[in-house]
DNA sequence: TCGGACTATATCGCGCGCGACTGAAACGCA
DNA sequence: TGCGTTTCAGTCGCGCGCGATATAGTCCGA
C-alpha cells in the first residue's frame, strides 16, 4: 500500500536538488562560494546595492538565513552591507569589486551546470517552467489552504 | 550577460523543492515528522531491518546525516537500531509499533501533497520521471567527470 | 507631538546535508 | 594464523533553512 521513495515526486525533487549542489560544488568550490552565496551574487549582478529583504524576495529566503550567509560573504570579502541613510531600518547589500569581478566567470559555471544536465538550452528552459509552475503552485496551496 | 535567479534550472529546483517540504509540512506536523524522517519511513515500510547503509543508498544520504537522524527517531519511538547479530558492523534499522502504525496515516499525506501540486496522478507521475532522470545525468556527471 | 502599530533586520535554537576523519569488525591472502 | 585491506557506522565541524522571538526605526492617527 505504501510507495517506494524512489516513486514519489517529492523525493526525486529532493533528490534532484541534492545532485543539482553536488553538481555544481566542482564548479562553484574553486571561485569559493557555496550555491547559496552563488544565488544572492547573480541577484547582484542583475540589480546591485538590494535591500536584504528584497534578496529575500528574489531568492525565497528570510533574513535569519541571509543575513548570516551575508555576513560570511561579507567576510569573504565578496559584499558590503550597509545601513540605508534614508532608511536606517533597511541594509542595503552591495557587491566589492571582488564580488564584480566573479561575474566574469559565471558563464563558465552555467555552461558546466548545462553540460551537466545533459540538455539543451530549450529543454532545459522547459524543464525549468514545468518546475516553476510546480514551485507557484505548492506555494500558493500552502500560503492559501482555505477556499 | 548574467541570469537572475528565476530564470535558472537550478533555481527552480531549489525553490521548488523548499515549496514541497513547506507543502509537506502542514500534512506531516500533526505526526511529529520531519521531511526526511517521512522518507526514512516510507523506506521502511517498503522493507523494515534495513541497514543504515542500504536505507543511504535508497535516500542519497551517508551515515553523517541518517545516525543522527535516525538516533532522534529511535528517541522519538518511531524506530530500533540493533548491531546485526551476524555482522556486528552493520545496524539494523526496525519499525517499532509506533513507527508501523503511521503508515495508516500515509494515504492522507500522499493525497495531500497531491492535492497540493495541483496534478493529476499521471501528471505527477510524468514530471517525476522528468526530475529523475535529470537527477540520475547530474549524479553521473558529477562521479564521473572524465570522458 | 506622542504613543501604538507596522516594518526591516537581527538573533537563537534545532534539524538537516556533507566533507573529513575515527574506530571497530570482517575479509583475504601470504 | 596473522596482518594489511576493506567495509560499516559513528563523530565533528560548518553552512544552510526556518520557526520563534527581539530590537530598532518609521509611520500614522488622536
Amino acid at each position: 500500500m505504501s510507495l517506494a521513495p524512489a516513486d514519489m515526486l517529492c523525493f526525486s525533487l529532493y533528490g534532484a536538488q541534492q545532485a543539482m549542489q553536488a553538481a555544481y560544488k566542482p564548479l562553484l568550490d574553486p571561485l569559493g562560494l557555496t550555491y547559496p552565496q552563488y544565488l544572492v551574487l547573480s541577484a547582484l549582478w542583475i540589480d546591485d546595492g538590494q535591500s536584504v529583504g528584497a534578496l529575500g524576495t528574489t531568492l525565497g529566503l528570510d533574513t535569519n538565513t541571509l543575513t548570516p550567509l551575508l555576513k560570511r560573504m561579507q567576510a569573504a570579502g565578496l559584499v558590503d552591507r550597509r545601513r540605508d541613510a534614508v532608511d536606517e531600518r533597511s541594509v542595503r547589500v552591495t557587491l566589492t569589486d571582488r564580488g564584480r569581478a566573479l561575474e566574469a566567470q559565471a558563464e563558465t559555471v552555467r555552461r558546466g551546470f548545462l553540460k551537466a544536465t545533459g540538455l539543451s538550452p530549450d529543454q532545459a528552459a522547459a524543464l525549468r517552467d514545468r518546475i516553476a509552475d510546480l514551485r507557484a503552485t505548492l506555494t500558493a496551496s500552502t500560503t492559501a489552504p482555505r477556499c
